[in-house]
DNA sequence: CGATAGGTTGAGTCGCATCAACCGGGGTGG
DNA sequence: CCACCCCGGTTGATGCGACTCAACCTATCG
């Protein structure tokens, strides 16, 4: 299996091998986790990048009186906080959402392969910026859509993340996550949730069994959902030229 | 009146006199706008970075049926999108709440500045990873709390991202937005901010006449509105130590 | 002085939450 | 091998928080 990041990177820029083996080689597997653990608290000193290799993570944040709201959630190629360094403390959480594979990427190394390859530290930027417009969505899902469109939302920006790395076929992705998990992400109960989700599977968008998402008609899902691919930026630049 | 941006930036780091007055060079006003107009419009190419001055102004995005939802409000000092560049479009809008002053700054100025500047590059990634805190704290805050939470939070945020850049007094702040703006903000209807307000003012916890809001009891409001100020990573670094 | 933008209030409705019960499947232990 | 458990999913009944519609009030400004 090819190495989800470097997969990532390449739809935005064309990587040279050179470059996809330096990469390679910074996130080889440092660690591994089972569904349901903190990969890093709040409060605690941030000390290298996690990139998830394999499973589904998520940023999350407790309130005191129990609330949780998932913040965003990481999928394989993902890096969890590229430049947390520069503060002092995690102000959430990192937890995993299914079992995980982690490469913890140290501050130079990152730092030295950046230098050494400038394409890299661009891809690295693009990547940042897509993470913050899809924490911008979600804010907007959570503003202003019901609950039909928030999930149908989220559902058409998993699979098209998803398939950014390979991990879907025509129609169809893994989704292992709970509906709870799904409710704290989208501020919704679980209860709703698995009534909305009755409705986006009885008006034909999706279809949820076990742990297989299936959209047979995408369009229409984006449709329903006032879906705008554009903001996930997948895009090649033309003016942005790799060798091969 | 001191330039915002130094003021804030100064909240992290310690600047130098050589670094303040480069920082101010490159951010003299290049562009005035009224109230309620756009800085720059989804799909435009982004060009440069805009430095807010004076003023209020926001990010938002509209849906195709016209709800609207704010996604980031930005006060004197913010910068509006540092490293839009790597991006070819805009994925939203930027727009002024009310009258605002601009220093339109290239990327070469920046990279220049920050090239010769080390310290202001790292502050100016504190800018960044704050902003991207912010953001994650209003998706807490849309997912999670309640009317009269989600606007007590809002109010908290606000006061102390005003005092970090001296444009508060003991207890208020110049607070010179509308109840519809507030509502796209918070994703709720400017009738309900309307009641919240009124609930608010009657539990003594803020009073707002006028474009003028006051917190006479900051820590009480914090308590009622679940605010913990750490995520916005105010305190110096003692290990970032700067001359004077 | 009328026009207009912003703020305020009431009445009725709806989306979603809460509480509670129940179902089904995979894993465990006796 | 079966009994049991537990987690995740499903469904119903009821209540609340926030929305919509609509009217009216107030301050500002040309």
């Amino acid at each position: 299996m090819p190495n989800p990041l470097v997969r990532k990177l390449e739809n935005f820029v064309r990587l040279s091998a050179e470059e996809r083996q330096a990469l390679e080689r910074i996130t080889q597997p440092t660690r591994r986790l089972g569904a349901r653990e903190d990969v890093i608290r709040d409060g605690d000193r941030p000390r290298h990048v996690n990139v998830i290799l394999e499973g589904w993570a998520c940023r999350y944040k407790q309130l005191e009186d129990g609330r949780r709201q998932v913040i965003s959630i990481f999928l394989p190629g993902d890096l969890c906080d590229p430049h947390v360094f520069v503060l002092r403390k995690m102000d959430h959480l990192l937890g995993t959402l299914t079992p995980v594979v982690i490469a913890e990427v140290s501050e130079t190394a990152i730092r030295e392969v950046v230098h050494q390859y400038p394409r890299i530290g661009e891809a690295l930027w693009w990547e940042m910026l897509v993470t913050a417009a899809v924490q911008r969505e979600w804010t907007v899902s959570l503003g202003q859509r019901l609950a039909t469109e928030r999930l149908g939302h989220l559902f058409c920006e998993l699979f098209l993340r998803l398939r950014a790395v390979g991990m879907t076929n025509e129609t169809s992705c893994e989704f292992p996550i709970t509906q709870a998990d799904l409710g704290d992400a989208m501020g919704l109960s679980t209860v709703h949730i698995n009534r909305t989700l009755k409705e986006l599977r009885a008006s034909g968008l999706i279809r949820l069994r076990g742990r297989q998402l299936t959209i047979p008609d995408l369009p229409a899902l984006q449709a329903a959902s006032l879906f705008d691919p554009s903001y996930l930026h997948y895009e090649r630049d033309p003016s942005v030229i790799g060798d091969d």
